[in-house]
DNA sequence: TGGAAAAATGTAAGCGGTTACATTTTTTCT
DNA sequence: AGAAAAAATGTAACCGCTTACATTTTTCCA
């Protein structure tokens, strides 16, 4: 807000008001509804409007409309390139329908993202985006006593409570890993991140058991590390992986940077890939493609994702109280890390 | 904003009040300057919040208080790395002092950034946060008539009327030009993105002919190509510069994103990197390193960046107002794509 | 042309907090 | 113990806008 007090005070309704010669309400009427107001008497606001350099008061409007005209969304963190898109493009279809996006992280924190999520909430959010279903039932029950509108992005799941826009985590992963299963490959690890309040990570390990399981391998085979997002943790992990099971023919990875890592982890210890040993991962975010070998990974739609979410998020606005959830689809990118026997 | 009026009407400040038997006052002066408050009657109001699950509107709070503890971003995209990196930094040190962050992106758009700004200001931000110098007069006339506190980010220009934290673009990219030619390079070109109105690419390019012509170079022989952000960008203006100039002997990028598409148009055309041409870029994001040849880059400290950014706009809040611009320092990371002659 | 209906405009009560100032209570000190 | 100072609390105006309802003006038609 400003601090103009002293030479420039901020022009308000009233003034703008008082100068065209008529009552607040008109003012108000002019710039929310001009049609309700006679051709003679708009121009003669809009002229004060114009001279007074009048821009209405976002702060007091809401207050006294009860809506704020602004989204906002909680995610993990802007630095992974997945959020940072699928955000971008979120805002942008927003602000094609002239809300603002308050944007809120909670670095894949359940208890942070709770604090950022009321803390929205209070600053008048009139609807919500988050990502993924793990939370706590308080946070449900407070949403919902609240009746702020919220969506779930990044995730599908039927028989929930909340509406979402995303994908089959489980099954695109499960897709991927027959993929990989019907390449020769039987010893399969894993490298995800942190599955406690996580479903997308969850889901995406259990489409590989779920794979497996299909084709008559043991799920409990599967090695698997834990580790939280970041190039560097997708190496240590790798090394990990490679310790406790060295015989490890393909690691598949929840994300492509946790891949990425284990790329080079690879390298390092002089593993050929895939030569040596195939590695996958999820998302296809730009690197993926331009990695050596390239990454393959399960392309998922991110722009797609946001720009849809902002229009459901509106469309719930408008009142659509409980629209109908959304699948995207995903596909497989084939590229050289994965090899067959 | 809620739309509970129904069932569960969100409790207020005047609630709280009427249950804990004091003014209206007082809950506010335990809310939010406790120790003006005896801790008798501060217990009873606390215990009236806890029952009726009060939280303040914040709404309310700021039209009152004429301060909404928001502080508003306009960048050119989320989508560059960069740009997610130091945002997130800059929001996690903005909620560490309980301030929210609104974003907005201009997507390079003069015009729209200008829109956003106003939309923000008009939001009520306390304090705003741009990328670069180069904007309108008039812009810089509503915001200093506003009063509203703005810092500029990712660049660093002595003799602005803004205070900024950045780098010099122009040193920077002046000292890996040298580099460049010291290892023997003479035919030099650059891919650019748009300069007009980015100052931070436009002191790049100014960076590598200012090396040429104390290297005894002519700046005019620099083949310079322009074009908008992006890898497929990079790459067809990699095969622009080879048509323009078949002789090239290094492409410098201003981002490491184009470099990457150059890199890659590189390895399409059949050109070995750095053994035929070598490919340099700026900003030393993830990919850089990963890429095959590791890209030759200057490092900038994104998230040094947005977090000191935010604590500079923390203390202009506080009243300090014009405070000390700040230069971060830059280094070259030397990689495979920059070869020797 | 007069009167009802419709359209335009005005009045003023909020929205939910903050805070200057007034009032009451407690503490302090002679 | 009583008065003055300090601390705690209360009262109510105000922040800048929206909007229900009241009033005035215009339009329309018998």
């Amino acid at each position: 807000m400003s601090k103009a007090i002293d030479q420039h005070p901020v022009p308000t309704l009233a003034d703008v008001a008082r100068r065209a010669n008529v009552s607040t309400a008109t003012v108000s009427r002019c710039l929310n509804a001009p049609d309700r107001v006679v051709g003679t008497t708009r121009d003669r606001v809009m002229r004060a409007v114009a001279e007074l350099g009048y821009a209405p008061n976002f702060v007091a409007r809401a207050l006294a409309a009860k809506q704020t005209n602004t989204v906002g969304a909680v995610i993990p963190t802007m630095e992974n390139a997945v959020f940072a898109r699928g955000i971008q493009a979120f805002q942008e279809e927003l602000v094609r329908h002239g809300k603002t996006l308050l944007i809120a992280s909670s670095a894949y924190q359940a208890d942070l993202e709770e604090e950022q999520v009321r803390a929205l909430v209070a600053r008048g959010a009139d609807a919500l985006l988050l990502i993924g279903y793990d939370r706590s039932p308080e946070l449900y029950d407070f949403l919902s006593k609240r009746m702020v509108p919220t969506l779930v992005a990044w995730s599908y799941e039927t028989d929930r409570s909340l509406p979402a826009i995303g994908f089959d985590n489980r099954a695109a992963m499960a897709e991927l890993a027959r993929l990989v299963i019907s390449r020769g490959h039987r010893n399969l690890a894993c490298i995800s991140a942190p599955m406690a309040g996580n479903d997308r990570a969850r889901g995406r390990v259990e489409g590989i058991q779920q794979a497996m399981a299909e084709a008559g391998l043991s799920p409990d085979e599967l090695t698997l590390v834990e580790t939280p997002y970041g190039i560097e943790n997708g190496e240590v992990a790798f090394r990990q992986v490679m310790a406790q099971a060295p015989d490890t023919q393909v690691v598949m990875c929840v994300n492509d940077v946790l891949a990425l890592g284990a790329l080079r982890a690879a390298r390092e210890i002089g593993l050929n890939v895939p030569g040596d040993i195939s590695i996958t991962g999820f998302d296809d975010i730009d690197i993926a493609m331009l990695a050596e070998p390239g990454l393959t990974t399960v392309h998922v739609p991110h722009r797609e994702m946001g720009r849809r979410a902002a229009g459901m998020l509106i469309a719930m606005l408008r009142g659509d109280d409980r629209p109908e959830s959304v699948q995207l689809p995903t596909d497989i990118r084939l590229r050289r890390s994965l090899g067959s026997l």
